[in-house]
DNA sequence: TCAACATATGAATAATTGTTCATATGTTCA
DNA sequence: TGAACATATGAACAATTATTCATATGTTGA
């Protein structure tokens, strides 16, 4: 018998699926949030973040601190670049990065935040 | 010729690393925050996410909704669980999911506002 | 107990992606 | 001009991962 994907199919709470329906974001929107996450989802380019908030550096010194090669490091900051979370400027040689978003700060922190309540044991809220 | 790694070496600016490197969250934290960006960075389970902010749920209709089959929405519900972004309650057959989390809004509808903010062509911010 | 239903899950596949290696580009200084 | 240096980038490889397919688990009602 030939496979049915049942999400052509019928629904359960049709009410509830055309309220939903309503209030989700665009399709583009949704691929543009998922690609921004994306950024973020790796654990070198989030260290350069954390680098890039505090101060400006060139890519020499940002390989030696994450210890990463250098390369890693300017393809990684090409992507960041890209997606304009950091802006670089040449002196001579050498090229110094910084950070170019103000929300970047505000949601790592916040993601911090909620990885700290996450990893309290046992503890509920008091409200 | 063997290859060097240049981050082995040494580096240009001394101080910039010594004062950066202290203000760097430890290796576990950066982990965590990219394992849980990871999560958001799938457009398939953005839009649970999204959906579940807004009201329970149940795999059946999310699967319509999203038009994604039963089985890929069951296989990320998982993940969003595991990390404690949803929870589910059973009901006879049906097994309702919802947000388990007051970040996730938080986080979604910034990064939303970045976006928007980033699409806006040749304005500049005005202060 | 058994059929129908809703959900969960293991294995396999295809696509994506982070790093490395080799090399190119761009800059300075002698 | 050319050597040394800092950075950028294309190609290849390895690892990760989202989905599909097949099937298992758990629940209801007859």
């Amino acid at each position: 018998m030939t496979q049915i994907p049942n999400h052509e199919n019928t629904t359960i709470h049709p009410e509830v699926i055309k309220r939903v329906s309503q209030t989700m974001p665009d399709e583009e929107q949704i691929l543009d949030l998922a690609d921004l996450f994306k950024l973020f989802a790796d654990s070198t380019r989030v260290r350069i973040l954390f680098a890039l908030m505090k101060t400006e550096m060139c890519v020499y010194d940002l390989s030696a601190l994450l210890q990463v090669s250098q390369s890693a490091v300017s393809h990684q900051l090409r992507l960041l670049r890209n997606a304009k979370l950091v802006k670089n400027r040449r002196e001579g040689k050498i090229v110094y990065y910084s950070s170019d978003d103000y929300h970047v700060d505000t949601v790592l922190n916040l993601a911090l935040e909620h990885l700290k309540e996450e990893k309290r044991p046992y503890t509920e809220d008091l409200e």
